[in-house]
RNA sequence: GGAGAGAUGCUCGAGUGGUUGAAGAGGCACGCCUGGAAAGCGUGUAAACGCCUAAAGCGUUUCGGGGGUUCGAAUCCCCCUCUCUCCGCCA
């Protein structure tokens, strides 16, 4: 969440940025805020004041009591009653307005950098840069689905049998290649200097809390309710947790892990074309970078895990683009986000396979999450996260792009990994 | 799942109602000493929020979390969480 000190200290900025994000009744809501945050400066003066009269009777009684003057002591233990109950008010207001404050900063997205374009939808993302190449495919190319059973990689059918639609099933050189994937990207990742993490796939709500995904999105995670945890969308919720109420050296910085995970997504609302094969899934593989860095160098860090995604799309010899997104397609969260998109040419579409975002000090906040600069003051960190990769995606492409009438060829980069170089009937 | 023990600052550890934000030790930082270092000596060493233009300073809160008793709680009572030991179960 946003601060109170930065909508205190740029009231207009803010409302800008939230603008830009297209968040509704911006400048209402923004002094909605300053209103709660006075009211709750007002209750606090006024309790402190309170307790501070309170702590100096009984500090008097405690002398009195030393003294063996007792009747004294029970004369002005007559004087505390009544602050206490005026205590006990002010307490409770001063709670409901902390309350109602972090309940309406949750609610208040993160506001985008100067360099996020304008833009309400996906239509209005800028697209930074083409690259890769674009194979030709023969007149009946097909779509992974299609190839998918071909090769009998994938089990659509098998995953509703046992879970449910959005579970694929993955067999023979189809649960090679997964393995595959994941392997390749964590060495990639492990060659950039990432730290390898395999944290939990399940998660609390502090956790959830902690990273965004609670409140706004608890619809979308899957939520087992004897216990009160979250199945994790994505491993950024635990990784980045790992932070939450951490205070980390200047030195430290920045911390690079990577982890692969299994992310489950409800993905409800989701239907048609957008849902089909490996397009839209409730569970699927992804290997997550996460960073943890000061605001003086959290975009050098984004420009460096923009460009290991890229080498990425490279070595899997993929038609890619990097879009910038603009103001009203970035996550809640973000304060900057690229996607990078594939080209399926067998579906005539691009996919997204990865979005690598900065979010400023807004996930740190909200966990609590800071450095000590010169080994003094204390700061919050930044933080950022990028998929690297999410794999469905990379599957379908890596499919429809490369199929040939004697097989699928994989690029030479997964060849070491699969242990094969063609996927074949 | 059953029984018992415990949770204190960066770490260890004292503390069973009254200047205890917290003894003592270690660590760390700075200073003195030294040609340099070690040892030694000295000083300092939490965070949040509020008051203040800012700094300084002051106030409030925090000894796992929440609630209660009391003029006053790290210390007493209740609930929860977690850790350890024993038993049971088990990949």
């Amino acid at each position: 969440m946003l601060t109170i000190s930065q909508i205190v200290e740029d009231k207009e900025g803010t409302i800008k940025g939230l603008q830009k994000k297209h968040f509704p009744h911006a400048e209402q809501e923004i002094e909605k805020v300053l209103a709660i945050n006075g009211d709750r400066k007002r209750c606090q003066a006024q309790l402190d004041d309170n307790l501070a009269q309170q702590n100096a009777i009984a500090k008097q009684i405690g002398q009195l009591m030393r003294e063996g003057k007792k009747e004294e002591a029970e004369a002005v233990k007559c004087q505390v009653a009544e602050l206490k109950e005026q205590s006990k008010v002010l307490q409770s207001q001063k709670e409901q307005a902390e309350d109602s404050l972090r309940a309406l900063l949750y609610t208040i997205p993160n506001l985008p950098y100067d360099d996020v374009p304008e833009g309400k939808t996906a239509e209005d993302n800028v697209v930074e840069k083409t690259g890769g190449t674009e194979t030709p495919l023969p007149e009946n190319a097909q779509p992974h689905w299609e190839l998918a059973k071909e090769y009998g990689l994938i089990d659509f059918d098998l995953g509703v049998k046992i879970s449910g639609a959005g579970f694929p099933v993955y067999t023979g050189q189809g649960a090679r290649l997964q393995r595959a994937l994941i392997n390749f990207f964590l060495d990639e990742a492990a060659k950039s200097g990432y730290r390898e993490i395999q944290p939990p796939t399940v998660v609390n709500s502090a956790s959830g809390y902690g990273t965004g995904q609670l409140p706004d999105k608890e619809g979308q995670m899957y939520h087992c309710e004897v216990d009160d945890l979250y199945l994790i969308p994505t491993a950024e919720v635990p990784v980045t947790n790992i932070f939450r109420d951490v205070i980390l050296e200047e030195k430290e910085l920045p911390v690079k892990y990577c982890a692969y995970t299994e992310c489950f997504r409800r993905e409800a609302g989701s239907y048609g074309k957008d849902v089909r094969g490996l397009n839209r899934l409730h569970e699927f593989s992804k290997v997550e970078l996460v960073r943890i860095d000061t605001p003086q160098h959290s975009r050098e860090s984004h420009k460096e895990m923009l460009a290991h995604v890229e080498g990425l799309l490279q070595k899997l010899e993929l038609p890619y683009r990097i879009l910038r997104l603009c103001g009203g397609d970035m996550s809640f969260t973000a304060a900057l986000c690229f996607d990078f998109e594939v080209y399926s040419e067998a579906q005539k579409r691009w996919l997204e396979v990865s979005s690598v975002s900065n979010f400023d000090t807004y996930q740190a906040n909200r966990m609590h999450c800071r450095y000590r600069k010169d080994g003094k003051k204390i700061e919050l960190c930044h933080t950022l996260n990028g998929s690297a990769l999410a794999l469905p995606r990379i599957v379908a492409s890596l499919l429809e792009d490369n199929q040939m009438p004697q097989g699928i060829r994989i690029p030479k980069a997964l060849v070491p990994y699969c242990g094969f170089d063609m996927i074949t009937k």
